[in-house]
RNA sequence: UUCAUACCAACAG
């Protein structure tokens, strides 16, 4: 960190002035990270230097403090963007509830995301997804189906990331036919089912006992051009043994290290 | 330049 410091201070000393673009980009670099303190300080040096603070800059921080679990900082930055004449927009809202969920916070963040709306932020395909998932971690697949009937209805249209969500919720229960169903229907509208929804189908024919049905889906991927995931493999293993497959579990293990 | 989805871990029970 030290030596990006000194290598960007050299820079900007040659008169190389960076632009909110590239201050955004490297803030946001260090706010996955977690280097907070290394954000804030490329904050007080745009300030410093004169160049403006934008929302997106804000809702950066306030997406790497959520990170962090530190919601009262997040909103802290929501509170400073409000008072230099921001207002809070779809994503400070969609990051500070997503923010929440990590935390397990399931009520704030249903709340924050039921009351945007009357808050002047109209909730988004993202917003309704958040919502979505929180019903469905908490086993309410019922609701979540009807929250996606709701946005369709407010014209916000799901895409592959919110059915996903649905799909894992259900999988969850071990609904497994209503799962696919969902994953014709998210076909049937063009999108295609990706990495995400195979291993969660995968993943939910493992828990019903159905291992072979989940190999099948395992093998379809490849062919419809998918690459599987650590996450796949891991989930496609431990259903193999835990049906005391082991001998397949372990070739799945060693075709997964030569793929890297 | 910013937000949402899959396996797994921990204290306690």
């Amino acid at each position: 960190i030290w030596v990006f410091f000194s290598l960007f201070d050299e820079l900007t000393e040659k008169g190389i002035t960076p632009s909110v673009h590239t201050y955004g980009a490297l803030i946001n670099g260090f706010c996955k990270a977690g280097q907070m303190e290394a954000a804030d300080i490329l904050v007080s040096e745009m300030q410093s230097k004169g160049i403006n603070l934008n929302p997106v800059i804000f809702n950066t921080l306030i997406d790497g403090f959520c990170n962090k679990g530190m919601i009262d900082e997040a909103l802290n930055q929501q509170d400073i963007m409000v008072k230099k004449g921001f207002k809070a927009d779809v994503f400070a809202y969609n990051t500070i509830a997503s923010g929440l969920c990590k935390l397990k916070r399931h009520e704030e963040a249903k709340k924050l995301l039921l009351t945007m709306a009357e808050r002047g932020v109209a909730p988004n395909t993202v917003s309704f997804t958040t919502l979505i998932d929180i019903h469905c971690k908490e086993g309410n697949y019922v609701e979540a189906k009807r929250v996606l009937s709701e946005m369709e209805k407010k014209g916000e249209k799901p895409n592959t990331v919110t059915y996903n969500a649905l799909i894992d919720g259900y999988i969850k229960k071990g609904k497994m036919k209503e799962a696919y169903r969902l994953k014709d229907e998210m076909e049937d509208k063009g999108l295609m089912a990706d990495v995400y929804t195979f291993t969660s189908l995968i993943l939910g024919e493992c828990l019903v006992g159905k291992v072979d049905e989940a190999l099948k889906l395992f093998n379809e991927m490849p062919q419809k051009g998918l690459a599987r995931s650590i996450v796949t493999f891991t989930a496609m293993i431990s259903g193999l043994s835990k049906e005391g497959r082991s001998d397949e579990a372990f070739r799945l293990y060693d075709e997964m290290i030569e793929a890297g």
